[in-house]
DNA sequence: CGTATAAAACTTGTATACGTTTGGTGCATG
DNA sequence: CATGCACCAAACGTATACAAGTTTTATACG
């Protein structure tokens, strides 16, 4: 028992071989296996099996956990066990209501300090996916991050940008359990978002962003709704 | 050791006293002393000193600060120790911007959702507190969440209202820390704000929360700026 | 065959023991 | 007198044992 490998056996991450300790691996261990769907939303977390799954003891586990919960990916229902969020379509869009407000003004704001070079990198990141003939989840996702972290950590409210974060936990929740057919238009409005920022025009900027935020409600809506 | 009334006796209010478990009971008893400033920001916890303290073991005490850490009112130094969060000016001014940014939007929103009997109780509570010769800090605190919890249930968007008392953790531990002298200017700010609810003018509401909120970052920058 | 009761297995809550890391102090040496 | 190394004490990280509560299962009786 307590395999010293488990935990770097588990993912094929690097993350997660690092050298810190037990409680924060376990922690990258399990929020990737959240975000990997190797947890589905809504699935009760046994603390022994789990630990014994990641080769660290219970207090660890529970460490990372609690840690989990703080940042909302899984849940504690009364006295009892943990279980993975499970985001409904009513929190999704309220989240997203939340993010329309808040990024368009953290991208009002990142304006004018935006780096043209990593402006550039997100638009060729997007060339490049939306060039693939095959779909590339993980890709995607890492893409749809660094646009909205771009002009998040950008905006110089860092109380914003983690606000917006924290929010895009959430959604992206809710987001990985369904919908890749949002690949397409998502490639095509974070374009007309980025193209906007290069040709200076704040305003159209903020409209897109609006716009991508919107269109991502409605989607929800007229799959789920 | 483990004076099973250790916790009770710490604060006399019956939150700590109730039958759940120890780590819950912990975990009001800690943020109580922060909020009664007990425990000082910036503070170091040490774990078996806290934990004797409040006559629990390391265990349950160490979820405590965990919980307490994701909600942001302790952080770990470093790799080591818990210390008690120290929200700095810079913070505070960030956090107070978004929050006009989104209490403003949860005012708009709730406005036609907000329980007359509620605003009545509002209203009468300032009144009350603004003829006591003296201040008692506890109920100043206990009224301004009253009011700003009011908007922020009341908005119809449960994110929304749990991103606003998130900040409202973050600016409320600045202000403890600092400006008793606040009280006069909140009551008649919150007055304001109130009475526009009540004239149904949505407009001057919205104004009045901006003008209160942008009132407190004016106010600390001054005092500390 | 169904139901009730008891026992057993499972799961979380809590305490505690122990290893490891860290930061400080004092002594020795340049 | 300053600097560096070694040792020590204190605090945290982790494992584990045990207790308390809950669920499930099996058995016996109606």
């Amino acid at each position: 028992m307590h395999d010293p490998d488990a935990l770097e056996n588990l993912s094929s991450h690097s993350l997660s071989a690092g050298g810190e300790n037990l409680s924060s691996r376990a922690y990258t261990a399990i929020s990737e296996m959240i975000h990997t769907r190797r947890l589905r939303g809504g699935e009760v977390i046994v603390e022994a099996r789990l630990a014994e799954l990641l080769g660290v003891s219970r207090t660890p586990l529970r460490e990372a956990l609690q840690r989990l919960e703080g940042e909302g990916l899984v849940t504690k229902h009364a006295n009892r066990s943990f279980m993975v969020r499970q985001v409904d379509l009513a929190e999704y869009l309220q989240s997203l209501k939340v993010r329309e407000i808040l990024e368009a003004e953290a991208l009002a704001n990142a304006f004018h300090r935006i780096d043209p070079d990593a402006l550039r990198a997100a638009q060729d990141e997007i060339e490049d996916l939306a060039q693939r003939p095959t779909v590339h989840t993980e890709a995607h996702w890492r893409s749809d991050d660094r646009i909205h972290d771009l002009f998040a950590n950008a905006c110089g409210n860092p109380v914003m940008a983690r606000m917006i974060k924290e929010l895009r936990v959430t959604t992206r929740l809710f987001e990985i359990a369904r919908l890749a057919e949002r690949v397409e238009a998502d490639h095509v409005e974070h374009k007309a978002i980025l193209d906007a920022v290069q040709d200076g025009d704040v305003r159209k900027a903020r409209r897109c962003v609006q716009a991508h935020i919107r269109s991502l409600s409605r989607h929800a809506v007229k799959n789920l709704g």
